[in-house]
DNA sequence: CTGAAAGCGCTTACAG
DNA sequence: CTGAAAGCGCTTACAG
């Protein structure tokens, strides 16, 4: 492999010079960048990017810490920032933190060890160790690591959206399936509802809003819709919100296993848009995360250092409607 | 953050003798191994990934290439590869080629730059540019990278295995919708079941096998199922069998749109064995691929040079009946 | 505007 | 068995 001293020697320049060229310094004379510039490309040469990193003590790396990359959401986050990470001629090191804090932690200082420019995590649901980043800039995305900066979907306000479309269609007998209220997105995914729900039964008292407590997961969905679902006709829920879509699949299934028909006997919605959620039958009616948005705007803080911007960014989420919700069925 | 010389000055000792007990060098006396190790945990001392790599021309990277993160298959195998890595000490990069081999080609030569332990690449469909990978290991996983040693599944005696058991169940008009016949595991799917159909036709000539080519998505095979299905009961196939689980979830898709029922009227099998196969509804009859052993091992390749072993891993997929398939209708 | 030189934090022959 | 020293390939003040 060609070094930047092969390259000075062949351009009859000084290896410094190389190094400005190379860093688009502009104070470098036309010529000797052209010199410089044709070596570079007569060697092939590429730079050595642990020198650079020992140098300068930060390699061009950013880590990305999610909790499993099998769930197709963090699936979906992973690939535009891998893509926003690439265009701006980064590398993402990835790990997976099993839903696991001790795993998290040790992911987290195995890529501090590599200087990163920055992390992004997306920390697991069980209580994270307290990290000592140093210099490296921290972004949480998704979910909350410590008391580092987030970037995140308004949960809130978007799982507000459901509950007005979804009343707005002549539901007054809803049940919503929470993820853990130990998460802030499971608390910030039912509050919006709940508040949003509570404002519409000013208007119409008959509303009424049952809420179970489960895990993000497609089982827990299934398990929930089952015993939701043997209660008569004329009693159980006209329409059953899941706090994901893996829920709410879980929900499909379960309407399927014991014959209900979905939209008809009741609607069904779920909450990320994951690339699933258009292929089940029904296609869902969903809330989708700008996951685009999300990776770009983690990507951009952990690379310009903003340093001392802590605050967090919301994005909205889009209510997508698809063929799992329509009118309650007549009573 | 605290140095060799640190550690050394703190331990009373030179920085050789440091780097010796961290590289677990035997020739140290237990005295001063004490006093370093002491120091090292009381310094809190990491070492500098960036100045190992550079002195040593190799850091403890694995580089993974994967056509798209988001594709469930891809996404289980990047888990195992990084799970398999973690454990080994090193840490994954990972980028996605979008299927396209330019993209893929620079992706190679970015890792390449970062002097990884090996590459580990599955390639696109499209021809792969050439690589020059120098020093570095370079192990094809699932889809071969031009001339590297490929770790992946049995897809020719896996797929055998299907026919097999379709035929046994009594089916008799069977069809194939293969993946991209310009790709190896398109092509050995295919030739696979051919071949072992063919045997079994020589026992019951009335067998008849009709192949549909496609992509390996959802679209794909829901799209060449609309058409296969619209033919009358009695002469449409009993059996659909799909090179993908993304394309037998396609055609899932299609035959209850069009109220047929699976697996009554027609059984439905994919490949892969990706998560959601047993979520849909009825659960899919699959190959299972198994991603950890061909994590295990390709990470094994990478990281033992076993320098001059070009040969290929296959490994044995699964037979996993579930829900979709059953005996044909009677006629 | 350009070059000579120091130094980032390690590892590894080489002496002793 | 241990230490002193060279050097991996860069970048960056500092002279000139």
């Amino acid at each position: 492999m060609a070094t930047v001293k092969d390259v000075a020697q062949l351009a009859q320049v000084s290896v410094g010079t190389v190094s400005k060229v190379l860093s688009k310094d502009t104070t470098v004379k036309d010529a000797l960048r052209e010199r410089v510039l044709k070596a570079v490309t007569d060697l092939n040469y590429r730079p050595n990017m642990a020198a650079r990193a020992l140098r300068t003590n930060r390699a061009s790396i950013i880590g990305l810490v999610v909790p499993d990359i099998t769930n197709p959401f963090f699936a979906q986050l992973a690939k535009d920032i891998e893509t926003e990470a690439s265009r701006r001629g980064h590398t993402v090191m990835l790990t997976n933190s099993h839903d696991d804090s001790i795993t998290e932690g040790h992911q987290i200082a195995a890529l501090l060890d590599r200087s990163p420019r920055g992390l992004i995590v997306a920390a697991c649901n069980d209580t994270s160790v307290t990290v000592k980043s140093g210099e490296t800039q921290v972004i949480s995305v998704d979910r909350r690591l410590g008391t580092f900066p987030l970037v995140g979907t308004d949960n809130a306000s978007s799982s507000a959206k459901m509950a007005t479309y979804l009343i707005s269609l002549g539901h007054t007998r809803i049940a919503y399936l929470a993820g853990p209220q130990s998460t802030d997105v499971g608390r910030q995914r039912l509050e919006g509802f709940r508040e949003q729900f509570d404002i519409h039964k000013l208007q119409n008292p008959a509303l009424s809003l049952s809420v179970y407590e489960g895990q993000f997961d497609y089982d827990s969905g299934e398990h929930l819709a089952r015993s939701l679902l043997l209660e008569p006709a004329g009693q159980r829920p006209t329409a059953i919100v899941a706090a994901s879509d893996q829920m709410a699949i879980g929900v499909l299934r379960a309407a399927r296993d014991m014959d209900i028909a979905v939209p008809e006997a009741v609607s069904v919605a779920g909450f990320d848009d994951i690339t699933l959620a258009s292929l089940v039958v029904p296609r869902l009616t969903t809330v989708a995360q700008q996951t685009e948005l999300l990776a770009r705007d983690a990507v951009q803080r952990v690379l310009e250092d903003d340093n001392g911007d802590r605050s967090d960014v919301l994005i909205d989420g889009d209510l997508v409607v698809r063929g799992s919700t329509g009118r309650p069925p007549a009573s």
